[in-house]
RNA sequence: GCCUCUGUGGCUUAGCGGUAUAGCGGCUGAUUCGUAAUCAGCAGGUCGGGGGUUCAAAUCCCCCCGGAGGCUCCA
């Protein structure tokens, strides 16, 4: 049932024609007035009649609860299909109307307008906060029982996509692709040398998910000044620190320039959009997610969960020949938004709002999909690799219907050859999504917990649904297929994986660290003494990476042991023997194991060197803070 | 959204019916120091918010908010 409650100075009707399901009245029902009254629109729906009981009793509940917050004596029960597109019957309509007004009637002055007849009406709304209230009411499993008390939903503005329920009902044959291209039943693999994938198949599968501590990254991402949570907005809407935010620019640089290098063209679309367009609206019954929802003036938007749209719409109003295909843009949507179940926001793995590279490939047809889907598979691995995540860090699944399978075998085949692991399987009878053929790169953290990274998807849906075309060889115009990438997964996922990566190098006895590149601080200059500072600076002065100089007041063991839990790759201590030699004192991160660093003498230029070659060809941004830490202050 | 657990100065935390403990960090002073924590002093808390029980609540109860885990879901 539909409710809208208006707290009115005074509400009044008159009947003026029949409907076809008009309640027979008397001559006194056709004109109605009530002063000060809680005005309740009522709208019956189908789903209501499975329970009509127990519709009245919640209904009645909801109605006194809203009467005594704006102390009203009189209650008019209105009538008004306008509310639901799924009206019930008008037997069990009228049945629910003359129930609550029962209900009512003994602690308040009820009066109900009638039925099935179309009527005008005046209303005067009082316009306080609590004056205007909508209600959806739903009938639960079994009626609710005389005094018990009576919980009513309250109107959710969330679109569940027809998607996320098909999904429920759809039929996944599970198997093991290995490299030969044998499928396996997954129950009598042998994973032995796979046991991360295993832990893959379980988590998907066998729903194994039960964990008994939190994260080891949230841990992390807070104590390495990365990010944290920002109880001032929405669950999983989080705040990165300066080091955070260098890391994701860092991120995002490198994704943007990798997929330029494939011929991506970079654009920007809106965050919001139309709830109500109507190529929009059919999409979002396609996509197994949860939309936050905003109103604007009339309009009822929602915030993308991807670039989809935004490129979709562009590329409807483009004029594109064969000659372009296949043709990519890219965006870095800052943000993607979903509002996903609180349950499952964790740390930096699941957020509301996030980072996502999203990519589409125009293809001429199913061929050129194919080649183009072999290539960025290729890509993902790559731009993963040079992130720091490797081929053994993930897991492999891959998803088709059981037609493209039998058209595709070999191809198929070829993504186990190439990741030289056996990959997981999903098959379906039915196509129940908008594509025919995707994987994902599955990063399986500490805890046995899996979440994709990279993914690409064969989409053989939308270039009808939003009237893409091109002009083929022959002039005439056609629906190219289109591939959705997201190079990496999400930048703040890729963090997570990195963290998490890092929590598990701790657990089996190495010493953790971010990739050089991806460090905020590269180099930490520590001088002995004041004394030392001028050469300190001038050491910092001739590295061309993000080099820091600790200033402050402590003793050298102290600042090292800071320097050692920011995780820098290089320590440079400065004092007396160096002012003297030129060479300096470093202490290699990556070679060291825990209680035994591992200092090496070489000079500032062989140091620089090191570094630079390190880094080669991935993005370079300055130093995130002031140089010197005595300045910096503490973000936590 | 539902279920379970949880919330004490900036951070970590003791106390679990008699208005609060310590460490780190911060500030001040001393120390100018060779690789995982130099010494001393000072400041900082209406114990997540609201309501209730009680002579008395950080401690018990209820509601709300944040966080973690589960269901579910994904980049």
């Amino acid at each position: 049932m539909q409710l809208l409650l208006i707290h009115s100075d005074y509400i009044e009707y008159e009947v003026k024609k029949s409907t076809p399901v008009a309640e027979k009245i008397e001559e006194s029902f056709k004109t109605g007035r009530l002063e000060e009254a809680l005005t309740a629109f009522m709208a019956v729906e189908k789903a209501d009649e499975s329970d009509i009981d127990g519709i009245i009793n919640k209904a009645v509940g909801e109605i006194r609860n809203v009467a005594g917050q704006v102390k009203a004596a009189n209650i008019m029960l209105y009538p008004y299909a306008h509310l639901s597109s799924d009206l019930s019957s008008p037997k069990a309509a009228v049945a629910v109307l003359k129930g609550v007004e029962e209900a009512l009637s003994g602690d308040y002055t009820v009066k109900r307008a009638p039925f099935g007849w179309y009527k005008a009406f005046r209303i005067s709304c009082k316009g306080h906060p609590l004056s205007e209230l909508s209600r959806s009411i739903v009938p639960e499993g079994k009626p609710a029982a005389c005094g018990e008390p009576v919980v009513c939903q309250e109107e959710k503005e969330e679109v569940v996509s027809e998607a996320l329920k098909a999904e429920s009902t759809a039929r996944s044959y599970w198997h093991i692709l290995t490299p030969d291209g044998e499928l396996h039943d997954t129950k009598g693999f042998d994973f032995t040398g796979h046991e991360n994938l295993q832990k893959f198949v379980n988590y998907e599968i066998s729903k194994q998910r039960a964990v008994e501590r939190a994260p080891p990254h949230v841990e992390l991402m807070r104590r390495l000044e990365i990010a944290d949570y920002e109880p001032g907005s929405d669950s999983g809407n989080m705040r990165y620190y300066p080091k955070g935010r260098l890391i994701k620019s860092l991120l995002e640089e490198f994704v943007l320039e990798e997929s330029y290098k494939v011929g991506a063209m970079e654009v920007e679309t809106p965050l919001m959009y139309d709830m109500n367009h109507p190529t929009l609206k059919k999409y979002l019954d396609r996509f197994p997610a949860r939309q936050y929802s905003i109103e604007s003036d009339k309009r009822h938007m929602f915030l993308r969960f991807a670039a989809c749209f935004g490129q979709f719409l562009m590329n409807h109003d483009m004029t594109i020949s064969y000659k372009s295909l296949p043709m990519k843009m890219i965006e870095m949507t800052r943000y993607s938004f979903r509002k996903e179940q609180r349950g499952e926001l964790v740390g930096l793995r699941r957020l509301r709002a996030f980072t996502m590279p999203d990519m589409h490939s125009l293809c001429t047809d199913m061929q050129q999909a194919v080649e183009q889907f072999d290539a960025q598979y290729n890509m993902c691995i790559s731009v993963l690799d040079k992130v720091g995540i490797k081929v053994d860090d993930f897991e492999v699944a891959v998803r088709f219907t059981r037609d493209f399978y039998n058209d595709n075998r070999d191809f198929i085949t070829n993504l186990a050859r190439t990741v030289k692991k056996p990959v997981l399987v999903e098959m379906w009878d039915t196509r129940f999504f908008y594509f025919v053929l995707k994987f994902e790169f599955n990063f399986v953290d500490a805890l046995a917990k899996a979440s994709a990274l990279s993914t690409v998807q064969i989409d053989v849906e939308n270039a009808e649904r939003y009237d893409i075309n091109y002009i083929d060889t022959d002039g005439v115009a056609k629906k190219p297929v289109i591939l959705h990438c997201s190079p990496s997964g999400a930048i703040e996922r890729c963090i997570y994986g990195l963290l998490e990566k890092e929590a598990m190098r701790t657990e089996n006895g190495g010493v953790p660290m971010l990739p050089v590149w991806l460090s905020p601080t590269q180099v930490r200059v520590i001088p002995i003494s004041d004394k030392h500072m001028g050469f300190a600076q001038q050491i910092a002065d001739q590295l061309q990476c993000r080099v820091d100089i600790d200033d402050r007041e402590d003793t050298v063991g102290k600042k090292v042991r800071e320097a050692a839990r920011e995780w820098i790759p290089y320590i440079v201590v400065i004092g007396d023997k160096e002012a003297e030699t030129g060479n300096i004192n470093v202490t290699l991160r990556a070679e060291s194991q825990p209680e035994k660093p591992k200092k090496v003498e070489m000079t500032p230029e062989q140091l620089n060197a090191r570094i630079l070659s390190e880094t080669s060809g991935m993005p370079y941004k300055g130093l995130p803070l002031a140089k010197m830490l005595s300045a910096r202050p503490k973000f936590l």
